[in-house]
DNA sequence: CACGGTATTTAGACAAGTCTAAATTTGTTT
DNA sequence: AAACAAATTTAGACTTGTCTAAATACCGTG
């Protein structure tokens, strides 16, 4: 059983690896993790070692298949604890990131399986990002495009104060369901928007 | 903010405090967290330099006023995480304690108001021992008693794989509720069983 | 191709908690 | 009151993960 501390490093090493194969930098992860390069250095042969990372000396991290299904295990629960504290507590969108972050160390399969049936076996949470399922499955490509997308829309939020479920509801509106097809178009640095092509129109 | 560990100790000085302001033995302490003596004894002395308790060598240790808060807040946790669990999540009232020992753990006051809130504010976890409310309140003597009947009527209902909303329903029965008098007349070892005195007969 | 700057790794130290083994205190028993 | 056993504490070591400072590797530019 892992810590806490290696499920964050896989998560982190998750989350920067692009959709190449490229090595993840020692200074991403530290950035990300809001640590030192030496800590990372030392944590990442660790990893290594326990079989979860491939690690090349001065050449980066990428994660094994164990440890990237590790890592989408925890985004799993990550995000159903996150619906949970929107849908059933009532948080604020904005208020969640930070106890998930908490609650996704908590260890117990059973515990997450009721919580997903609870729940209602949500598709995404409350950002729009998508939920692994029990294997650690999540159709990459296309809800990576999604996952693009809501970061853009979730600063265009933040200006009208609006509920990430009238967001997930104005998808719907303008026809974006599961497998419509996307096409980022245009990002605006200046305001950070998205101009992006759906169903081809 | 307290590590875990730390929260882990003083629930456990808690729990082995008796009514009396007797010293908690170090072996005690060893013994209800599974680790060593020589441990416990590291221990107490950094949690006296932190003011949570009270610890002379050779003579045990007390909770200081802010120790005990500490634990009483954790116990809260605790107990409504299990509320949760079967209420919500419809574990077992066998399988909640594991998962709740982690959960306790987790570091939110608006996380607690909200799930307390969303639980309709329980009095009694599902093992019928008692919530104690923000300030860390839970009227010690009547519910000690209370506390100390369901353990040994727990022991009953695995016999008979009650489950523990059926117990509660059990002590309705029985014209035991909140401000009955209770008086524990006898306790038999063998099979763990009460003799009590409700309500004078 | 050598140079300087950046990224990365190594070395040594530290904090929290734990353990084993040895030393000390307490308390009981005669 | 002396002696022994049980409880407790101390000493020293280990693990996980972190840090700072110093050493080393990599890479783009001249």
């Amino acid at each position: 059983m892992q810590t806490s501390t290696t499920e964050d490093y896989l998560k982190a090493i998750f989350k920067l690896s692009g959709p190449s194969k490229e090595g993840v930098s020692t200074n991403a992860i530290a950035e990300e993790l809001s640590t030192k390069a030496s800590s990372v250095s030392d944590m990442v042969k660790k990893l290594a070692d326990k079989g979860l990372v491939n690690y090349i000396k001065y050449q980066g991290t990428t994660l094994s298949k164990e440890g990237e299904q590790i890592a989408l295990h925890v985004i799993r629960k990550h995000r159903l604890w996150e619906v949970f504290l929107v849908e059933k507590l009532k948080f604020g969108w904005d208020e969640i990131h930070e106890i998930a972050e908490q609650l996704e160390h908590i260890k117990s399969a059973k515990l997450i399986d009721k919580l997903d049936e609870h729940l209602g076996y949500p598709k995404n949470d409350p950002h729009g990002d998508p939920i692994p399922n029990k294997k650690g499955e999540f159709h990459t490509l296309k809800k990576y495009k999604l996952n693009d997308l809501s970061i853009g829309e979730k600063s265009i939020l933040i200006g009208v104060s609006e509920d990430s479920k009238d967001f997930l509801r104005y998808l719907d509106s303008i026809d974006l369901k599961l497998g419509s097809s996307i096409e980022i178009l245009d990002f605006f640095q200046f305001d950070k928007s998205l101009k992006v092509l759906v169903n081809q129109k």
